[in-house]
Order: structure tokens, then C-alpha cells, then sequence
RNA sequence: GGUGAGAUACUCAAGUGGCCAACGAGGGCAGACUGUAAAUCUGCUGGUUUUUACCUUCGAAGGUUCGAAUCCUUCUCUCACCA
């Protein structure tokens, strides 16, 4: 009697548990494996390995890397191990994906210093004592040249162009250089040394994560990852991924009300997004806010408070989110100064121009100048149109377009 | 190795001796409208308090010319065709 409650109970939590890892995802490959270890961990407590690559390019982690992140900790949550590699080898060649051009390298140093503060900002989501950290340089340098070689046989160059990018940079005549093949190579590889479970990516590694798979069967480790692939997030805009060089990016470490407003500055549509791949919010629960926007009942921008409020608060608190909140509607809809303007002090009479520049409100003068013939420039709450206007001795607030401030002290 | 084509601002891309700070498109910024949305419309988009002016910029360095993004020479890089 008792062990059929017993086993119902855990039947339950091993549904949920799928579930779960289901959610918001854009592929899985071999989703019975991954049922079949769930069950070994709620069955047995046995753990299993997820791995994941990073990218030690970029260092700062935004809203995008998150996507990826969360699914690990629901993983994390469920039994698994995470192994985190640091490509510091893979990265001196450059991963050629998405990419419509040969990459360059980055030096050891930049590698060493973005995985450093990778690490930190991704234990903001990341449970660190289930997480295991690997350099590939370990097993790469003790590969050497005649490993690369017997690596390289395992797959063949016409397999390697049916791969989108290769394939069109190829057909267009553009150059991929023998390296750019090694990579998804050396990334498989890793699964084979690591011999994980899962391996996590984005939707466009998918290729690589195939890769991992095949070289595992090639190299007969007795297993074959599964493979989850995750959609990219979209950024700012709306139309291309986040990222920080195109500067459409929400970075988790940036303050609670940069977060609140960048987020409430997103459009309607894309709010939708972000509700299904960065909300906790149950599926459930995020149509019937769906449902009641599309019925007139909730005013949209209210589905955007919401949606701000919990990511401010993920990356924050709770207090300091619904402080952010009220910032932000003092500022837009009453018109208000915001309360944390940076303060300069100018000694002597000064052109208005020049002020600007100073404060770091416009990028030239002559910037300046164009943004006070068209009316961009407040001073003191007034519109200002003289170009050649000079600041007196006294204290000032400039505003430049809607959301630059700052506290101007002529002395 | 041989032959040919090309390199223009954030990106794409026009311009082949003066009317060029350089058409156009995208992006970006700003204004109107709003919910700091989106869409739309409008303006701006190298720098400089000489702002109907001046200075620097069309891969790099030289040269021709009263005058060069445009012509010549060398160099660097990219691409194509042939081997």
C-alpha cells in the first residue's frame, strides 16, 4: 500500500521534472534518454552531467545568456551536474558559427579574464556546488598534433558543408579557413572527454552539439548525449539577437532601474518573448495575461509591469525593483527629475554647448548645437533654442532628449 | 605562380578632375503622436563658439594639377578566373 504511494508520488515529480525541462525549449534530440535519467535520479538519486560550452568572447552576461542559464538550474534542480567548459583552447580558434566571415583570435589573457567574470555574473542564476568548471586546454594539449589529425578522419568535408554557414560562404566564394572546420571538431571532443549526459546551446549550435553526440558513438564511450537546443533572444529591437556589440542588450549586472526601463521599453510583441523565455511565470498563467490583454481588460503596459518588476527583481530585490517602478513613473509620466542625476561642477561662465559635451550628455558640440535647433535640450524643465546661450554663476538641471539628466553647478 | 576586379562615413552603396562633408537605403539620435511602447509623419546624422565660415575625412604613402574620393606611382589587404 504504501509503496504504490510512494512510487505515485515520485511518478508525479518525475512529470513535473519533464516538464519543466521541456519549457520554452526550440529542440530536443533523444528526449527518451532524458527521461530515462530523470528517473534514475528520482528512482535511484543517481546524478547525471549536463554540459555546456561558453563563450569566453564576451564577458558580460545579458538577458540572453539567462535563457540558457535558467534551463541549467532547472536541470540543476533535477539531479544534474552542470559542467561548465571554458574553451580557452577552442577560443584561440574562434567559432565560426553565424559568422559570414573568418573570425580572429583572442589572445590567452582576454580568454582567462572574460572566463573570470562569466563565471561570477552566471552564479548569480547557477547553483555552484552542482556545477563542475573544465579548461579545454587540459586535454587538448595532450591531444597534440597526431590526435587533431585522428580526430579530423572522423568526419568528412562534405558532412562539414552541409552545415548552413559553411554552406553559404562556400557556395558564395567567401573563405573558411581548415581551422574553422577543427572547431566543431575540438567542441565535440570535449563531450567525448567529459562523457557527459545532455549537452546545452543555442539553437545555432546545433550542429556542434551534433557533433558531440557523433563523436561519442565514433569514439565508443557507451553513451550519446542528449541534445537540447534553446532559441536565441531576441534583443532590444526586436529583430536581432541580443548582444552587447549591437548594443540591444539587458546586462544582469546593470542596476535595477536600467533594467526596469529597458524593459518597459520593448514592444508589445516582443514583450510576449520574453514573458515565455525569461518569465518563472507558468505557461498557464502567462496566457491568461495574454488572453486578458487581447480582450481590453489588462492595459498592455501593465503586462509590461509585471514582466519588468520580476526581472528586475531576479537580478535585484524586490524592494529595490518596486523602487525602480515608482523611479520610472516619476520620471516619465509626472515629468519629473530623476532622483540619482549625476552632478557636475564647471567653474566660470560657460557656453551651453560646451556644458553639455562635459556632462557627457551629448557627444560633441556640434551634436549639441543640432539637438537645441531641434528642440531636444531642457534647461531647468525649459526648452531651450539659443545655441550661443552662456550658463551664469547658479545650479542648473539639463535634460537632453528624454532620459539623459544631469545637475549642472556653475561656480 | 599568372591574369583580372575591388577597398568610400556605423553598415550597404552611388560618385571616375571643381557644383563633394560626399546621392540613396538601413541603422542611430531628436521632434510630433503615445503607454519613455509599436506603427506612422518630420528633421538631423565628421569636427570646431569664424556655424551661409573654417578644419579633417573616400585602404596607406608619395606625385601630377590653380584644384583630386576621382588621374599617375609604389605599398597593404580582399575577391574572382587560370595553374
Amino acid at each position: 500500500m504504501d509503496n504504490i504511494k510512494i512510487k505515485k508520488r515520485r511518478d508525479g515529480l518525475i512529470e513535473n521534472a519533464i516538464n519543466e525541462i521541456q519549457r520554452g525549449v526550440s529542440e530536443i534530440i533523444d528526449l527518451e534518454a532524458i527521461q530515462k535519467l530523470l528517473k534514475a535520479y528520482y528512482e535511484e538519486g543517481k546524478n547525471y552531467t549536463v554540459k555546456v560550452g561558453l563563450d569566453p568572447t564576451g564577458a558580460d552576461l545579458h538577458l540572453g545568456h539567462t535563457v540558457l542559464l535558467q534551463k541549467l538550474r532547472a536541470f540543476q534542480k533535477h539531479g544534474a551536474i552542470v559542467q561548465l567548459i571554458i574553451g580557452d583552447f577552442t577560443a584561440t580558434i574562434g567559432d565560426p558559427t553565424g559568422k559570414s566571415e573568418t573570425r580572429k583570435v583572442m589572445s590567452p589573457d582576454a580568454i582567462a579574464a572574460n572566463a573570470k567574470t562569466y563565471q561570477e555574473q552566471a552564479f548569480l542564476i547557477l547553483d555552484r556546488s552542482k556545477t563542475e568548471i573544465y579548461y579545454n586546454s587540459k586535454w587538448f594539449e595532450k591531444l597534440g598534433a597526431a590526435g587533431i589529425v585522428g580526430l579530423s578522419t572522423l568526419f568528412s568535408v562534405a558532412r562539414m558543408l552541409e552545415r548552413d554557414d559553411f554552406e553559404k560562404r562556400y557556395k558564395s566564394n567567401q573563405s573558411i579557413s581548415i581551422s574553422e572546420f577543427l572547431y566543431p571538431l575540438l567542441q565535440g571532443y570535449d563531450s567525448v572527454e567529459l562523457k557527459n549526459d545532455i549537452e546545452l546551446g543555442g539553437t545555432d549550435q546545433k550542429f556542434n552539439l551534433l557533433m558531440g553526440r557523433h563523436l561519442q558513438r565514433s569514439y565508443d564511450i557507451g553513451k550519446e548525449q542528449a541534445v537540447i537546443t534553446m532559441p536565441i533572444l531576441e534583443g532590444l529591437d526586436g529583430v536581432a539577437k541580443m548582444s552587447k556589440s549591437l548594443d540591444n542588450y539587458i546586462g544582469i549586472t546593470e542596476d535595477a532601474n536600467t533594467i526596469y526601463a529597458k524593459i518597459l521599453s520593448i514592444s508589445d510583441e516582443l514583450m510576449w518573448r520574453y514573458y515565455e523565455l525569461l518569465s518563472t511565470k507558468s505557461l498557464a498563467e502567462i496566457a491568461s495575461i495574454q488572453k486578458e490583454v487581447n480582450e481590453g481588460s489588462l492595459h498592455p503596459k501593465k503586462a509590461k509591469e509585471m514582466l519588468a518588476l520580476e526581472l528586475t527583481q531576479r537580478f535585484h530585490d524586490e524592494t529595490s525593483a518596486f523602487k525602480a517602478k515608482e523611479e520610472f513613473d516619476n520620471v516619465f509620466k509626472s515629468n519629473q527629475i530623476p532622483s540619482d542625476v549625476e552632478e557636475f561642477e564647471i567653474e566660470g561662465v560657460v557656453w551651453i554647448c560646451k556644458v553639455l559635451v562635459d556632462a557627457n550628455l551629448e557627444s560633441s558640440t556640434s551634436q549639441a548645437r543640432r539637438d537645441i535647433i531641434q528642440g531636444a535640450v531642457k534647461l531647468n524643465q525649459e526648452k531651450i533654442d539659443d545655441v550661443q546661450l552662456q550658463l551664469e554663476v547658479g545650479e542648473y538641471v539639463i535634460q537632453v532628449g528624454k532620459r539623459k539628466f544631469a545637475k549642472i553647478k556653475v561656480i
